[in-house]
DNA sequence: CGTCTTCTTGAGCCACTTCAAGGTAAGTGG
DNA sequence: CCACTTACCTTGAAGTGGCTCAAGAAGACG
């Protein structure tokens, strides 16, 4: 199994051991379901669990003083997420759409860790493939509106990829918080991509891409 | 030992074990001195060794296929850095003024870490600590300009304090690439704080704080 | 069918950028 | 020690990309 990291243009690929962080049988925890919108946990809990999504969607997001809110990532079907160094959660995480999350006990994965090296090994991955996920991030928001939106559509393209057409289970709120741009932004570039044919708007939240090079391009 | 990790305007300490990757005898490495603006390594190279500043100072970065440059973080003295997960490095780092590094070999210290859980929790706690200031710092760029310069006067007065001076190393180029404004609106921004007293400018890479409430009132 | 939410589009505005010029500091050679 | 060079920093004026404000369209759902 492998772990798919998107660095600029290229993809690289990292053995990552993720999966075996639930792998092991005394790491197997009982799956959740949570309703649209249902938080998972907040900024300022006790970070208690580990979570892997199993079907649905998740938002992880930090809310600024004054209520601007900045989405630091999307996890979607196999992505673990909620791994934190300290013992509090600094962002909050709730799920998209309706979903089925996986929780485990943080301190149980972090003992095992002490013996098994294998866990080890995947609780590093993890946290480094966060942590190239978060650089990646920060590199996206020194762009313009039109390379963030490019760089978004292909991200999601990768990952929810069925046939060329790309579902995507988040709203244009959240796109706009997850790229830095307002949601009339992300809006008006969607519509400047569909009319020069650079993607189709087959409904709000459903693209198909038409011309992958164009987007790549953008994507520096 | 304990590693200071800025999060938004509390300030969390974690019980990070860094420094013992290199206290322990078999993971000392020598010390390198390297020139002002001298590459320490670029992107696309093996990634064989893992770095600790012992003076001087360091930026980590990557350049857009434009030219741009997005500045990921700074490195001062005690700070550990190359720690990449990949094989290769994806970032580049260049010593910022006349530095000396101590190196030690990455596959040394993986090795060590399968055996020694002390290295190991090191080793997380190293990444873990980068992936808090990767996402501190993607949080700070969907802020305004002088949103921005005041978390990063605040973040510095932290990381180089001297009886409330801060002793810039780097140029208000390297702090535009940083903050993902321009040389302008850096300079700019700087002068406006002067103005108002919030700081003083002994020199243009000398700052005083006198008003550090002003500028946490700015740091959401 | 009506209500509510989400998305799109338009017009004007503003913060930051771009372009331009001048100032300051440090180093160098005569 | 002083002219000269070079790198770096500051300030001004004009331009612009994305934001704000506003209104209407398109879905979703009971």
């Amino acid at each position: 199994m492998q772990t798919q990291i998107q660095l600029g243009e290229s993809t690289a690929y990292i053995v990552a051991n993720q999966p075996m962080l639930f792998a092991k049988a005394e790491l197997k925890g009982p799956a959740i379901n949570y309703a649209r919108n249902e938080e998972i946990f907040g900024e300022g809990e006790a970070a208690e669990y580990v979570y892997k999504v199993i079907s649905g969607s998740v938002r992880a997001f930090r809310i600024l003083s004054d209520g601007r809110r900045q989405i630091m990532a999307f996890y979607m079907p196999g992505d673990i997420f909620g791994v934190e160094p300290g013992d509090d959660h600094v962002i909050s995480c709730e799920a998209i759409s309706a979903s089925t999350i996986v929780v485990v006990k943080r301190a149980t994965l972090f003992k095992t860790a002490e013996r098994d090296v294998e866990v080890a090994r995947g609780l590093l991955a993890v946290t480094a493939a966060e942590l190239r996920r978060s650089q990646n991030h920060a590199l996206l928001l020194i762009k313009n509106a039109q390379e963030r939106l490019a760089a978004f559509i292909l991200e999601m393209a990768d990952r929810v990829n069925r046939k060329g057409c790309v579902n995507l289970p988040m709203s244009r709120q959240d796109i706009a918080d997850y790229l830095g741009l307002t949601i009339e932004t992300v809006s008006r570039t969607l519509s400047q991509f569909a009319a020069r044919s650079t993607i189709e708007l087959v409904a709000s939240r459903e693209i198909v891409l038409r011309n992958r090079a164009a987007l790549s391009d953008l994507n520096s």
